[in-house]
DNA sequence: CCCTACCCCGGGAAAATTCCCGGTATCCGA
DNA sequence: TCGGATACCGGGAATTTTCCCGGGGTAGGG
């Protein structure tokens, strides 16, 4: 008996072709591939076979994979979840870590070590890699770090202007407030993301996600 | 005879099994695959069989899809190059075209249209796909735009300083020059970018990706 | 009730940024 | 040999940013 594997991603030629290399692996069949989350749950309704394994794609429209993995552990808490994806930002990993993804592969993992880990998830329940090498102790700090970036949502507001070609005197004006209280919201950011300029604030801003380009 | 297909993607599970789809194809046998532009030159150089048609990916560290695909047009002319991204920005189009390709896919190419692109670059030596449909017009004109804002090394050096927690003083002490000749690199920069502040420039400078964040 | 978190404000001064005026030198291709 | 592009520099001044000092208020939980 094969096991049963789940996969999600929206670039067609990776689904279709990851589809073929699990496929030529034996031990394992592809039963449920689908574009992102929506699409799954249109599939697993659908009555198709329910996989034992789901490998689920971070960076999707429509439904992205933390949403994903997140439902799946809700509604099929039976299938063990593992995360995809190209990016190794701790965030990311954590993030779909406390989905309830049990492991983490990077999209230029080699083949035979994505077999290796299937067997591993198979046999074990969860799989480290190299990508999850990174150690936990160091995962929680940057996720307590991250917690103490939380902004209120008057500073988020201040940060989105700070991040465009505006004086402080014509933030001040869109925010409603004086001047002098602008300078307070700088004075804060700046401490909470240890810089020195308006350049910085701003490179940070954006580097964490905290304002769209 | 099967045609040569050469590929790089900086992705192994994805390199990978597009490879094997591509073997499934019948027509098509994949003779190189590299990781990036560096890898592929290498791989060029130990005597593997030149490919008929190589497949790029756009993103990719070490040496990114331009600069290989104009690499490959300068010294192997005869290889018909396929751009392969998943990003449908008209800048990235059409840099790809400019640097030699015949083709351009997107990564959520159905594996049907990916072999139809292939047998039509094999026969009329070019593909154009839903994602070439965006008009010729509109891309020349886009990059009429784009060339306005061609800079020059030295004010590429200076965008990078730029993007950064440090003073114009410190910016003249990295770059070797006076205070008062970064004030013209900065006034050259708010000209051509159209923008009246640092952070103005420093944002457009990321947007165009002048800069890496 | 106090403590904490968030929000708001005034005034003064040093430092950095922005914008003017002016200038020189080199290299390259028409 | 002439323009044009590139790189370079000085001095002065207005504006903005940055950093201090200080002071309010409200809302919510222990």
């Amino acid at each position: 008996m094969k096991t049963r594997i789940g996969l999600i991603d929206d670039h067609q030629l990776f689904l279709k072709s990851l589809s073929l290399m699990i496929e030529s692996f034996r031990e394992y069949e592809v039963v449920v591939e689908a574009l992102n989350g929506k699409d799954l749950q249109e599939k697993l309704q659908t009555g198709t076979s329910i996989p034992e394994i789901m490998l689920i794609d971070v960076n999707m429209p429509v439904m992205d994979g933390v949403a994903t993995a997140r439902w799946l552990t809700e509604q099929h808490p039976g299938i063990k979840l593992v995360a995809l994806s190209m990016n190794d930002e701790d965030k990311t990993i954590i993030s779909m870590i406390r989905a309830g993804c049990c492991a983490y592969l990077l999209k230029d993992t080699h083949p035979t070590e994505l077999e290796k880990a299937l067997e591993e998830i198979n046999s074990k329940g969860f799989y480290n890699g190299d990508a999850s090498n990174v150690n936990y102790r160091r995962l929680i700090i940057s996720q307590d770090k991250d917690q103490q970036f939380k902004v209120t949502g008057r500073e988020l507001q201040f940060l989105e202007l700070v991040c465009s070609d505006r004086t402080y005197k014509q933030i001040a004006l869109e925010m409603g407030i004086a001047e002098r209280t602008v300078d307070g919201y700088r004075e804060a950011m700046f401490e909470k993301f240890k810089v020195a300029s308006r350049v910085g604030l701003c490179l940070e801003a954006i580097r964490k996600n905290l304002v769209r380009l």
